[in-house]
Order: structure tokens, then C-alpha cells, then sequence
DNA sequence: ACGAATGTATCGTACAGCGATACATTGTCT
DNA sequence: AGACAATGTATCGCTGTACGATACATTCGT
């Protein structure tokens, strides 16, 4: 039995919260770090991992994953051997899905795009310095795990991420620049921030993003913004194919109509 | 704006949690409360709402959905008017999905599957009475709402439901039959315990299961269950298409080889 | 067979979270 | 417009919950 993959380039959320909140119940917290544990660990977890993990004593520990586990949060794994996390879980994910009216607009433009695409179609959210993915219609090929709903990418290097700085102030990308941790995920990687600047601008001009093995070797990636009435941008529609089929040029003459389009039909207010 | 889709046939999980238990963290049990009104909910919820749904005090309330909100869990609507579930959910949604081994291994055959049949093809989880659907690989013409991660469905009156129960003891059977609130989703919903126990006795034969229209009109699907080693029925692989494009036959007899075969080829330890 | 690491149980004390209440702000009805 | 109802926000003293240390049980690894 194996357990692959974690957050590898996934980007942890920000969890930097106020101390000396009077209204902030901290067995919340304490259950929240608990779950979150699971985000870096690549198979299950003992009590002490999790305990070391969240900072907190064993008998914390125990309590909190006990009581999580009732609720079926966690689970234990089908060897006895560690915790995982819970199918509970996911009727939260249904909920925020449904309940997200973004992600219930773009869900029928994103299968209409998908039919005239056969490459990987994605939407994804803007938290932060990340881009969640929130609904993705895989291609023939992709392997599993690499679309997975909750994954989360850097908005620094990602054809969805300049795709929504494009539509901010340059105050506001270079504060995300300054604010991500970049590092080269690929060779390709752009972590200049110079170059970030000039990529944002591009997109700017075009109406779309493109970013190439930023993430993924062999991935070709466009992207464009879905934004709020008054021009905020939440997140991004992304188109992605493999290098081995596509150069950059066809790819884009190709899918930016359709990626343009599909956003249009999002944004009409 | 809309906001649309509540529970509808989706079963509410058993949360009958034990009293006096030392090690239970209230605090926790209402965070979850918290979150679980959503399940419930067709709009988003204001604090008063929360607070009555949980059988909690305004205090309470505001306190848990003060600190879920630090935590993400929690936002506000996009025009300030209630709350919503928040996007920090998802990145638990990945944990458990990249961590459950069957959904790990069941999915590279989900997409083979796939790729061999133009209908909707599905993974789905039990979870005492009830079946969580994991991996959703929606055919052309399905809307998104029918076919969401985390959707759950009854085990009594649907194709998984009856591929699972045909690996368990009759007693076991007839328990689950017993505790469900059985009720009739659609007019040809089965209800009747005696009907149901030839529906699992006929799956038994089969190695498949069939249900007609129980849960949607003009639906039509054929399930496999996946077990574990031991022979515990885990959950099912489903192939769901319509009643205007196929007769109950003609699908049996096209899809049913399908989908054993995936089911075999998952259960092989 | 042994030792190390795991999950489980117990208990008195401190402080976290409870509920009542009061305030502020928004939106709605006539 | 003006008043009202309903929303989210803040404050505070008391109670009871969750804390941590420790001891026990059980499984794993070698």
C-alpha cells in the first residue's frame, strides 16, 4: 500500500493569526492545525508526529484527534497503522463548492470550453499568494494526482496567477512578489521579479497569461482572469497541454479565443 | 446571484456523538456543528442562523464563526450578506483524496474506464448508510450540480448501495435497511425491505447492480463494489447514463463486462 | 524475548470559553 | 424620510472545560 504525494509544489495557506483575540476559541485552532497537519505529511500519521507537528502535548493531541475522530474527520488508516484524514470532509467540500456562486457560474461555461478542448481545463481560486483549483475536467492523459481539487499553485509563477495580477495595481503584484517565497520549482521557474513584472504586463496586453514548465516539466499553460464586478480578480480559467504536442505559439493561437471567451461569458457582471 | 442545492436526497451523516466522554473537546464538536449547517443551507447563513441551527447561544456562535473565519474556513458572502463556507476547506478536500489508498488506486482504472465509455463514471465511498461519491468523471451532457465531490447518496435504494450490501451478511442487510429513513426520492424509488433484499440477492448473481430512475428521473446505473482484502465492501464504481439513450438491457449488456473488470482490476489486494 | 514506540486512561488545577447584555451598523417597511 | 427590526460586534465576571503530567496497555520491530 503506498501513500504519494505531498504538498511538493502546493502552497500552504496563510495561517498567521492574532494572538490575545478575545473571541478566538483556540481548541479550534488547535483541531484546524491538527487536520492541516495532513498537508505536508505523505502517509499517516502517529499521535506524536501529529503532536510534534501542531506544537502541542501529547495529551492535546489526543484529545483533539480523539474527538475528530468521532465526529469522522479522521480516520484511522485500514492497517491500524496511523491517522488520515476523514470522509467527513468531504461534505464540506460539497458545500463550499455549490455554495461558491463563482464556481457555480463558470461550471457550465468550463464543460462547453472542455468540449471544444481536449486538453486539461481548470478553475481555479485566488487565497492569498495561491491559486486553488476548485474544478478541473481532466484530459485523456493526466495522471491523478496531478489534478487534484484542493491543489494549490504560487500565483508568482503560474499562467492563472498573472492572469489575475493583470488585472491589479502594480503596488498590489509587486506586493505579492515581494510577499511569495519563490523558488525554481522547474529550471523554467520565473522568479525575477523584474521578469514577473514584464510577464504580468504581457498578459495585460494579450488578455491571456501563458507560462511554460513554470510547475511542471513539458506543461504548456494559458490562463485568464475571472474578476468581480468592480474588477477584482478571484480567480482564473486555465487551458493545459503537454510540450510534446504543442508549441507555444499554435497553443496559444489556438486556445486564447476560446479561454477568452469562456472568461467573458464568466464576467458578464 | 443564486445560490442553489441543498441536502435534496443527500443523507446527513451519523453524527450521534457519546456524552461525558473525558477526552471529547466540546469546542471542537461546535466548530464542526458550525461548519455542518451548511449542509443544510441553500443561501448563506447569517449569525443568527448558525446559532439556532446548532442549538447554541449567540456567544457561541459568534465565537466559532469568529475563528473559523480567522482560520478560512468561514467567509463572508461576496456582497457582505451572510456567511459561506471557505476556501481553506478544499486543501483538506486534496489531503483526503490524495491519502485514501482505494481512491489513490481506483483512479488511473476510473480513467481507463472512462475512456471506453461515454457515460458518467463514478467512485463512491460507504459511510455507514450512505454512499459518498470521491471522484466524479462527468460525461458531455451532465450539469455541474448533479455531479459534485462530496455528494451523497442512500445505500438502500441505489446501484452502489446494492453492490455493496451484496458482500455482506444478510443481517448485515437487513441492518442497514432497518436504520435508514427510507422514503421515495422518486416514484420508482424501492422502499419496501423485502424488495430490497431481492435487489441485493439479485446483485449477488449478477456481480453487478442495477437502479432505475430511484434517486433522478431518466437516470439509469449499473455498479460494481470495490473490497478490501478481507472481502469489507468499501464503496462502488458506478456508470450512470439515461433512459433516453439506452434500455435497461442493452445498458446491462454493454456496460456491465466494463465495469466488473475495473472493479476486478482495483480489488486484486 | 526484549525494548521502544504506539494508543489509552486518570485526575486536580488554572484559565478558556460561557452567556447575558449592551452597542453599532445596516437594510427595510410605511 | 424616519423609525424599526435585524444584523454583526464588543465587554465582562463566573463556571466548568480542557490542560498537562503521569501512569498503563498494547503492538511493533529486530
Amino acid at each position: 500500500m503506498r501513500y504519494i504525494q505531498k504538498a511538493e509544489y502546493g502552497v500552504p495557506p496563510n495561517t498567521s493569526i492574532d494572538e490575545s483575540d478575545p473571541l478566538f476559541v483556540q481548541a479550534i485552532a488547535r483541531a484546524m492545525q491538527v487536520l492541516s497537519t495532513f498537508h505536508e505529511a505523505g502517509k499517516p500519521l502517529t499521535l506524536n508526529e501529529i503532536a510534534a507537528a501542531g506544537g502541542m502535548g501529547k495529551s492535546a493531541a489526543q484529545r483533539v484527534v480523539h474527538t475528530l475522530r468521532q465526529l469522522g474527520y479522521i480516520d484511522r488508516d485500514a492497517d491500524d497503522r496511523g491517522y488520515v484524514p476523514g470522509i467527513r470532509i468531504l461534505d464540506h467540500t460539497r458545500d463550499y463548492l455549490r455554495m461558491n456562486p463563482l464556481v457555480a457560474r463558470a461550471s457550465p461555461v468550463l464543460m462547453e470550453l472542455r468540449r471544444n478542448v481536449r486538453e486539461r481545463v481548470d478553475l481555479s481560486l485566488r487565497d492569498g499568494l495561491r491559486l486553488v483549483y476548485a474544478a478541473r475536467l481532466q484530459s485523456k492523459r493526466e495522471t491523478f494526482f496531478a489534478t487534484l481539487v484542493g491543489q494549490s499553485v504560487p500565483i508568482y509563477c503560474t499562467s492563472g496567477g498573472r492572469a489575475v495580477m493583470a488585472h491589479m495595481s502594480d503596488a498590489e503584484v509587486d506586493e505579492i512578489i515581494e510577499r511569495s517565497v519563490r523558488r525554481e520549482i522547474t529550471p523554467r521557474t520565473i522568479t525575477d521579479p523584474a521578469a514577473i513584472r514584464a510577464k504580468v504586463q504581457e498578459a495585460r496586453e494579450n488578455g491571456y497569461a501563458l507560462a511554460l514548465e513554470e510547475i511542471l516539466q513539458g506543461e504548456i499553460a494559458i490562463a485568464t482572469a475571472l474578476v468581480s464586478p468592480d474588477g477584482t480578480p478571484l480567480g482564473a480559467i486555465h487551458i493545459a497541454g503537454s510540450l510534446s504536442e504543442w508549441d507555444a505559439e499554435s497553443f496559444c493561437r489556438r486556445f486564447a479565443p476560446l479561454a477568452g471567451e469562456a472568461a467573458g461569458a464568466i464576467n458578464r457582471f
